[in-house]
This record gives C-alpha cells, structure tokens and sequence, in this order.
RNA sequence: GUGGUCGUAGCUCAGUUGGUUAGAGCGAUAGAUUGUGGAUCUAUAGGUCGUGGGUUCAAGCCCCAUCUUCCACCCCA
C-alpha cells in the first residue's frame, strides 16, 4: 500500500504538551471561578439529533452545522428513485434529510436547553450549569476562527432575576481579571433594540435594523445608512434612528435620548428599565474591566431576547472572546414553554491566541518533571525505582532514563524536557546510600539524603 | 457561500528568462568524550518540490483542476 502524507481536517488543530499546559491553565482558570458561583459541570454528546439543531441559529447557521452521514446503507429507504438523487436539478438540502440525521453541535446552548427539557424533574431550579467542550463550525477557518474549538458556557435557567446578569458579569470580570487580559464588557438589551425598531416605525424589521447598527464602529454612519435603505428600511425611518446612531459618550445621556424615544414603546422602555437595573447593581461592584452600554451591539444568534453581552480584549485585534445574553424560550420550541434563562460563553481557543500574542502565560505553569534519574545500568536501575517511589508518594514529579543510554544523551533529554535536576545513583552511590543531584541550570552538584533531596526537590 | 493568498528536508527558507545530479541554516543521528549536559569541530542520514492532469525536446518554475495554509467579506467564540 502506498504511503500517505498524514493530514488533519481543514481547520482542525493537534495541540502539543506547551500548548495543552497552557489551554489547561485556561480551562483550569474558567472552571474554577465558575465553581466559586456556584455552577455545576454537565456534558453532553458532541452529536446531536439534526432536528435539535436545525433552525435553531437561523438560515446561516443551519448552512454551518456538519452533518453525519447515516450509517449503513444509507441510501435504502429514499422516498425517491435514484435518479431523483443524481439529478442536477434536486437540492442538495432535500436529499441531506433522509441520508444524515445527525450532526455536531454547533454549540454548547441548545444541547443545553434540549437536556434541561430532558432531565427537568430531576433538577433543582434555577439551575445553574457550565459546560466546557468543543463546537464544531463548517465555517471557512481565518484569524480566530476555526472549525473545532472550546467554547466554556455558563448559564443560569429557570430565573428572571437581573441578578444572574450582575453575577455574570462579576464572573467575566474574575476570569479575565486572573487571566490577565484588559477587556471591555460591552451590554446591551434586546429589548431595547426592539423599542428602536418600534419607535422609528418599522418593529418587523428588527433583525435588519440590528445586523447593520452592529458594523457602526467598523464602517461608520454612512454605510450603515446605505446598508438600512438596502434592505428595505424606509427613509423616514432612517431619518428617526440618526439621533441614535449619532450617541456617543456619557451613559446618562443614552439613557435620556432612549427614554425620550420611547414614549410610545412599551417594550423599549421595559428594555432600558432592565439595562438601567443591571448598570447599578455593577456600580456597586466596582470591577476591575471596564463596562459600557452599548446601543450598537446586535449580536447574532436569534434566541437571545434580553440582556446581551459582548467582550472584546483592550490590547489584541480579536474578535469577541467572550458573549452571551439572556433567552426568554429557548426551552419552548422541545416543550418546556416559559423557562428563562441567561448565560455566558468564553472562547477558550480566541482567549489562547490573545494571551499568546500579549504573552500572558505565567512560566510557573510550564514546570513537569523535577528531577531524572540517571539510568547506569540493570543494577542501579532497580536500585533507583525504590528512591523514586519515594520521591512519587512525597508528591514530586520524578522519572527514570528507561534505557542505560550515555549520559550525555541522559542529559540532553533532561535538558530538552527542562526538568531542573538530574539524580545520579551509580555504584558509589548505592554503597554509600546517598543521592548525587545535580542542578542543571547552576552546574552545582551534591551529595543528599533522601530527606535532603525531598526538602530540595518539593 | 464570495474574493484573494500560500505550499520545496522534521522546522525556517533559498532556488536566475523553463535547462545537467534541487541547496543553506537550525534540528536529528554518530563520533571527537566508556559516570556528567548546554559550547565547538567532524561525518552521516533526511526530498513522490502539496496532489492529479496538461503544455514542452526539457517543468520546483508555465497552464488547468483539486486539497491545504493564511487573510478579507458574510457570520461568529
């Protein structure tokens, strides 16, 4: 058989022992604040049933979601013939329901929600989770953005306290504040996007109004304008939403153009009272980021209905590393109607990239083993076993050379593996009972108990 | 999905208007040095030039397709 080049999937990664150490430090990090809110670990299976996930992340997201093609003769049991299938004309989308009922999750929230409906007499509400696996995306791969990564959730269901917002955002501001990294929380609330919308006289048009406000830091007034009128916003409503557009600076000042704006709307005023609440409570918390409320920002995904967040790192051209917001039925649609719930997404793989370019890993965390054993041979090699059972149950992280190779060779793997101290027991050492280490970064080498080498090594 | 871009040794990269046997540095292995590493010196190994077609007397170089990399758009973590 011929020799294949071996290869991964597009936008597919291998992560080596420095990179896992330092992912694990992430993960380690998030996890554990986490759990000082309170939250509980879940996972659930990396497929899903295609009817979970289709139509949950709009038209967009169904195009992204992989489907997993059946198994066994998939093609039996088509409601059409064959050559309905290999016509050019038949779409595509028409023939991937009867051949693929499966797929990747696309992430970690409706997985969530499907198995909050499934498991809901057996939870305590509200019931606050996290989730930290990997989503897969058939995206094209760019700066940020890959097809398989982590994606750390943490979400509250079954409240509609404000509270869960504050707490969320406590928990943005810990994370990112033990990481390291400067960010910006940017909120704001959907509902006041919805009293925008109904204020300038065109509600149905929430979705476009949103997705095009969302570029107005990125492509400025005038094409946001452009892109409104293009997609059939009428130009008297364009004209309504320019004082908005055109807000800037204080909060205060939002506040008054928005509550002046939504005299007439119901909802927009409901909106602004909710944000005005959240922005309080955070007042009072005086955290280590900063925090703005941000009338531009949209975000995607069509569930959220509330409170939406938005994090960006200061000092690092990186997409969002950090997003969520708060979904009033998303629970609904699998048969748990009026469970709210509001929760938080951290990109572990953009939060690597952004503590790799600011190198932000602390070097403590790279330490693995502290000291080798030498190997001179069968004799001392069973003679060195027994120290480094000793030195293994007193917690140190200790190996053997397990060949009796030349010890420059011993010494280099040392050296290549950075482990900081090397322990020579020969026959000299055997008869006499003492350990000969030597530190490999000062050269010095000494004669030790084992009590001294445990003292040293620990 | 749209547009662009990259691919030569394990890694980083040279390679002339298409012209004999595709090079360098680093790394690897062995030795100088049989129980003492990082330095130095010497030698050795390592390549279907991403893949498949095509043009040509001749292709790493030109053309087409395809895969991959990176980037922008769309969208998103």
């Amino acid at each position: 058989m011929a020799i294949q080049k071996p290869s991964i999937p597009k936008g597919t990664r291998d992560f080596s022992p420095l990179e896992m150490v330092r992912r694990n430090y992430i993960f380690d990090t998030i996890r554990n604040v986490f759990q000082v809110f309170g939250y509980q670990p879940i996972e659930t299976p990396v497929m899903e049933n295609l009817s979970t996930l289709m139509g949950k992340y709009g038209e967009e997201g169904d195009k992204l979601l992989f489907k997993i093609l059946n198994s066994g003769n998939y093609l039996d049991g088509l409601p059409e013939s064959a050559s309905r299938i290999l016509d050019p004309a038949a779409r595509l989308v028409d023939l991937t329901k009867h051949i693929a009922d499966k797929g990747l999750r696309y992430d970690l929230t409706v997985p969530f929600a499907r198995y909050v409906v499934q498991h809901q007499n057996e939870l305590v509400f509200p019931f606050k989770r996290y989730q930290i696996q990997p989503v897969w995306r058939a995206d094209r791969p760019q700066k940020g953005r890959y097809r398989e990564f982590f994606q750390c959730d943490v979400d509250v269901i079954g409240s509609n306290s404000l509270l869960n917002e504050v707490e969320l955002a406590q928990i943005i501001d810990t994370v990112f504040t033990k990481l390291g990294i400067r960010v910006l929380i940017r909120l704001n609330n959907r509902k006041i996007l919805a009293g925008i919308a109904e204020a300038i006289g065109a509600p149905e048009k929430l979705t476009d109004i949103t997705v095009a406000m969302d570029k107005l830091d990125k492509t400025g007034i005038d094409k946001v304008n452009d892109e409104l009128i293009q997609r059939g916003i009428t130009y008297e409503s364009v004209v309504k939403l320019q004082p908005i557009l055109t807000l800037e600076g204080k909060i205060k000042s939002k506040f008054d153009a928005l509550t002046a704006l939504f005299n007439d709307s119901e909802i927009g005023r409901k909106g602004l009272e909710e944000m005005r609440t959240v922005l309080e409570y955070l007042k009072e918390m005086t955290l280590h980021n900063k925090f703005d409320f941000d009338i531009t920002l949209a975000r995607g995904l069509s569930y959220y209905t509330g409170t939406i967040v938005e994090v960006k790192a200061m000092d690092a051209a990186m997409g969002s590393i950090c997003g969520g917001g708060r979904y009033d039925d998303l629970t609904g649609i699998f048969g748990l109607p009026g469970m709210s719930g509001v929760g938080i997404s951290f990109g572990a793989d953009r939060i690597y990239d952004v503590m790799n370019e600011l190198n932000l890993f602390p070097d403590t965390i790279q330490a693995s083993t502290r000291a080798l054993f030498v190997n001179f041979g069968s004799e001392e090699e069973k003679y060195c076993m027994k120290l480094l059972a000793a030195l293994r149950s007193a917690d140190i992280p200790s190996e053997i050379y397990p060949d009796a190779a030349k010890v420059k060779k011993q010494m280099d793997y040392a050296n290549r593996k950075g482990i900081p101290f090397v322990i020579l027991i020969g026959k000299d050492e055997i008869e006499t009972g003492v350990l000969t280490i030597k530190n490999m970064v000062t050269g010095e080498q000494k004669a030790s108990s084992m009590e001294e080498a445990k003292a040293l090594l620990s």
